[in-house]
RNA sequence: GUGGGUGUAGCUCAAGGGUAGAGCACUGGAUUGUGGAUCCAGGGGUUGGGGGUUCGAAACCCCUCAUCCACCCCA
């Protein structure tokens, strides 16, 4: 054991696994890109306000997980726990709403929050994550989801379930929450203590309580689709519609519950079976009141995060490209040592990636370890060779050699590999 | 925050009071200059840390730390 050690729930992602990182990062950003997204940064630290804000006083994020201290200045500062409170702080901040009508942005980074670890759950993880702002027409739902699906698609992970649900708006969702109390206050002696604790604080949660006793009560208990105003009803077919029209499959799940109080209407789940019991790879939905109540104008909004770590356990790392070694140079001595160096150099002028072994080790050695690297082609220089004016070209995979005169040797590899 | 499991070689794991082991990986050799397969050899450990019981502890007891899984919650 060393000495040090990283922080528990902070992990170190090593070279093995970066190459599935950097293939789902980079098909990420074509697939946003085709579809209209922008990049933006934020900075990971923010004012601690921002989120307890927007997040919601009463959240588990916000009661007991977030990083919040005090920065020196005396001012409470937070590493952010989720993406999408300050990507609408930089909207307001920067006027980007003032500049055209609707932004489609999206991100990657880290995020933060002290909770206990297990599979799937590190107090620093990854999202990627969208945001369309300024936008209410359903179709910009069916949007993102296509995109969501999409990328999905592309990574060629499947046996994935698109669980949506609609969580009202602020004209309806009182009204159900007072149904559902009281459904279940009727039961409230049955209910587990969790539940007895969520039917005062949060009742929606009750219907996302795992415990069988209180999932048979809330089997019965009435649906948030039945208590829908107008307005949400009609939004919530037309994105059914939508996507019925792309035939994404989906499965309205009316327990569906988001943990952030600044959802609204269309609220999803990306979830699949081989993650344990964190299922979810991503997330998101509507928020068509946050940018009011962080001081901007009322603006509808939607967005998504896909929890990176989670995605990048269920890539297949067949699929990933393998990186390939074109070519390993191998020299036998001192002498052959400085005639292969400046090739090397000049070879990788031309952008050929290539490597080049010990001239002091044996040559079973140096083809071990091309042969570990995966090298396609070896280049031999050793004291026979030198005397003859030539280096040997070897096809790792036919075996096949070839001599090549050292006058040439530059021109003649650059030729072969770029 | 609560509960349970697990900590022994780089990795995966044996040994359940009496000399710390295997497989894989690594290094070298069989092949004085040719990789993958095979065979042989070698290097590597204060058994997570601390304390206790014992003639003797990797093993039993206590504490602690780490880690995993689950609850909770979520990406």
């Amino acid at each position: 054991m060393s000495k040090f050690a990283s922080l528990r729930g902070f992990k170190d992602i090593l070279p093995d696994e970066i190459e599935r990182w950097r293939w789902a990062e980079s098909i990420a950003h074509e697939t946003f890109a085709t579809f209209g997204f922008s990049q933006i940064r934020t900075p990971v630290l923010e004012t601690t306000e921002l989120f307890t804000r927007s997040i919601g006083e009463a959240t588990d994020i916000v009661e007991k997980e977030m990083y919040t201290f005090q920065d020196w200045d005396g001012k409470m500062v937070t590493l952010r726990p989720e993406g999408t409170a300050p990507v609408v702080r930089a909207y307001l901040e920067h006027h980007l709403g003032a500049q055209t009508p609707f932004w489609k942005l999206y991100y990657t980074g880290p995020m933060f929050r002290h909770e206990r670890p297990q599979a799937g759950r590190l107090r620093q993880f990854h999202q990627i994550g969208a945001e369309v702002i300024g936008e209410i027409d359903p179709r910009q739902d069916v949007e993102l989801l296509s995109l969501l699906t999409r990328f999905f698609e592309r990574m060629q992970v499947a046996d994935l379930t698109l669980e949506i649900n609609s969580l009202g708006c602020p004209v309806c969702r009182p009204d159900y929450r007072a149904a559902l109390q009281a459904y279940f206050e009727k039961y409230l002696q049955e209910l587990c203590e969790d539940c007895q604790r969520r039917f005062k604080t949060n009742p929606l949660r009750i219907l996302d309580c795992k415990k069988e006793g209180c999932k048979a009560i809330a089997r019965n208990a009435p649906s948030p689709i039945d208590h829908l105003c107008a307005e949400c009803r009609e939004h919530f077919k037309s994105v059914r519609e939508g996507l019925d029209l792309l035939a994404i499959p989906y499965q309205v799940e009316p327990h569906l519950v988001r943990g952030l109080d600044y959802y609204t209407k269309t609220a999803f789940e990306l979830t699949t079976r081989k993650l344990g019991a964190q299922n979810a790879v991503a997330a998101g939905g509507r928020y068509d009141g946050l940018v009011e109540a962080l001081g901007g104008p009322p603006t509808p909004a939607i967005g998504f995060a896909i929890g990176m770590e989670r995605l990048v356990q269920l890539i297949d790392p067949a699929q990933v490209p393998a990186s390939r070694l074109p070519l390993f140079l191998a020299p036998l001595g001192k002498a052959a040592g400085a005639v292969l160096f400046p090739i090397l150099l000049a070879l990788r002028r031309e952008n050929i990636r290539s490597e080049m072994g010990n001239a002091n080790i044996g040559l079973k050695s140096q083809m071990k370890r091309a042969d570990r690297l995966g090298a396609e082609y070896v280049l031999i220089l050793g004291e026979d060779e030198m005397t003859r004016g030539t280096a040997i070209l070897r096809n790792m995979s036919t075996k096949a050699q070839e001599e090549i005169p050292l006058s040439t040797l530059t021109e003649t590899l650059s030729a072969k590999f770029s």
